[in-house]
RNA sequence: GCCCCCAUCGACUAGCGGCCCAGGUCGCAGCCCUUUCAAGGCUGUAGCGCGGGUUCGAAUCCCGCUGGGGGCACCA
């Protein structure tokens, strides 16, 4: 039997970072084994915020790098079948008429039990079990009908949901036995929660794929770091492409308890995979992403000089105009950091302007002669220098953002900071 | 209230009866390197929730407790 499984996002506005981890791990098995992943969107209306939601999730996937086969589908679209469906249960007196509602008969004795593929046997008594509502008097079906059937008509081998469904799950065996169908294998993954225990929501930090994305987190990153969230290849294993983990997944190796989001372990991650890409990729990033987010008329060329500067430095691309923003606009010297320091500025704007190639290795040489004429350590003489040229104590190398912004530049923030400094 | 699930350093986890006075990663602290910040290197910090069993031997098995989470809709 051929691996079939799916993802079924509800159309709510943006896609949560829990569920892509839910998706993912569906993705992952289907994909580890030849395996088909289909994408069925959990509507209950085609309003235009649907239409919109179900655009968003579509992009948020593919960014993140997660495909699926065939057509979206949408459960709106089985609703006429699901509902024929339960007359056929009320035919079969499977099911019976309530109030002009329809509900199912399920076993009074006994237990309704399964092997769950991450938690192992699950076993619920049936007198646990009511009569539940199929379809509403208005003749809808209700999800916990519409759900399992659609998973039998799509012909759904593996269910891999959230831990939240297992009560659920006893209830859809029972209307997947009444519709005479076999039941796929059930695996409940355990929740994502924010640091304190809680669900993991907007106060905790970014939720949603496309926040992450905005912020200037590889997909990759994303990838990785959502797969160890109640999974693990071995005790030491943390770095895993996408291809690596496809060829690794395992349900057995799926954790049983909730796992908590860490950002600080993302932003680590985000930095390894940041600093691992190619000089000329990362720039390349870097300028579709600043473009995109941070200002579209910022000069490529700049940027991709820049690159460099900050590879080393940036955890997240959306970080570049903190340190590199000097580069771009004027960057007005906080006059406080610059106090007494107008010797060494003054020196140091001396001995650039004749300088002759204005590149690093001579720029470097000018600073040093400066410190050491002013009998400065390097420290305190390259800092008010550092605040003239970047507007900050916190910059990237100091030689390399002078060459980069120039001699006219420097030279016109060096002398109005000397003035500053007073 | 009833039902189900869960419980290893602050976090993610390895561990599936002896290899563990518990290993890896993030974080944190210190040191080194150093033009700032990072990165990198080194060292360190910290954990089997509690109580009973079973066993020659338990983080690993069983029971109870406590603590979390989820569910009990003509919601999904």
């Amino acid at each position: 039997m051929s691996v079939r499984v799916r993802m079924a996002p509800s159309p709510t506005g943006f896609l949560h970072i829990g569920g892509v981890r839910t998706f993912l791990f569906n993705y992952l098995y289907a994909r580890g084994r030849g395996g088909e992943c289909l994408l069925r969107i959990e509507n209950t209306d085609t309003s235009r915020e649907v239409a919109e939601a179900v655009d968003q999730i579509q992009q948020s996937l593919k960014w993140i790098g997660i495909d699926w086969d065939g057509p979206v589908t949408f459960q709106l679209d089985s609703m006429e079948p699901a509902a024929a469906a339960a007359k056929r249960l009320v035919d079969e007196d499977k099911a019976y008429f309530d109030e002009g509602a329809i509900r199912i008969r399920m076993p009074r004795e006994g237990v309704t039990a399964w092997d769950d593929a991450v938690k192992g046997r699950i076993e619920v008594q049936n007198s646990e079990l009511e009569d539940m509502i199929i379809v509403r008097s208005d003749g809808r079906p209700i999800y916990n009908f519409a759900n399992p059937f659609e998973d039998l008509q799509d012909g759904i081998t593996h269910v891999i949901r959230g831990d939240d469904h297992v009560s659920n799950t006893p209830r859809q065996l029972n209307v997947i036995k009444a519709l005479g169908g076999t039941a796929p294998v059930y695996a409940h993954v355990p929740n994502v929660f924010g640091t304190d225990g809680k669900k993991l929501s907007k106060r905790h930090g970014a939720v949603s794929v496309d926040e992450f994305r905005k912020s200037g987190y590889l997909p990759e990153t994303l990838l990785n770091f959502l797969s160890l969230l109640g999974w693990s290849f071995d005790d030491k294993t943390t770095l895993m492409s996408r291809d690596e983990l496809v060829e690794r997944f395992t349900l057995e190796r799926v954790g049983v308890s909730p796992a908590t989001f860490d950002y600080d372990k993302l932003d680590w991650m985000n930095g390894m995979y940041l600093r691992a890409l190619e000089p000329a990729a990362y720039a390349q990033r870097l300028v579709a992403f600043l473009h995109a987010e941070e200002d579209p008329d910022w000069p490529a060329a700049t940027i991709e000089a820049a690159a460099p500067l900050v590879q080393e430095k940036i955890v997240k691309l959306g970080e570049f105009g903190g340190y590199a923003g000097f580069l771009f606009r004027p960057v007005p010297p906080p006059a406080e950091l610059l106090a007494g320091s107008a010797p060494i500025l003054a020196a140091v704007a001396d001995g650039l302007a004749p300088l002759e190639p204005f590149e690093r290795s001579g720029i470097e040489a000018v600073l040093r002669a400066a410190a050491e004429a002013l009998a400065l350590k390097p420290r305190d003489a390259f800092t008010p220098v550092r605040v003239a040229i970047t507007g900050s104590k916190v910059s990237p190398g100091l030689f390399e953002s002078i060459e980069l912004l120039g001699r006219d530049e420097s030279l016109a923030r060096l002398r109005a900071a000397v003035a500053l400094a007073g």
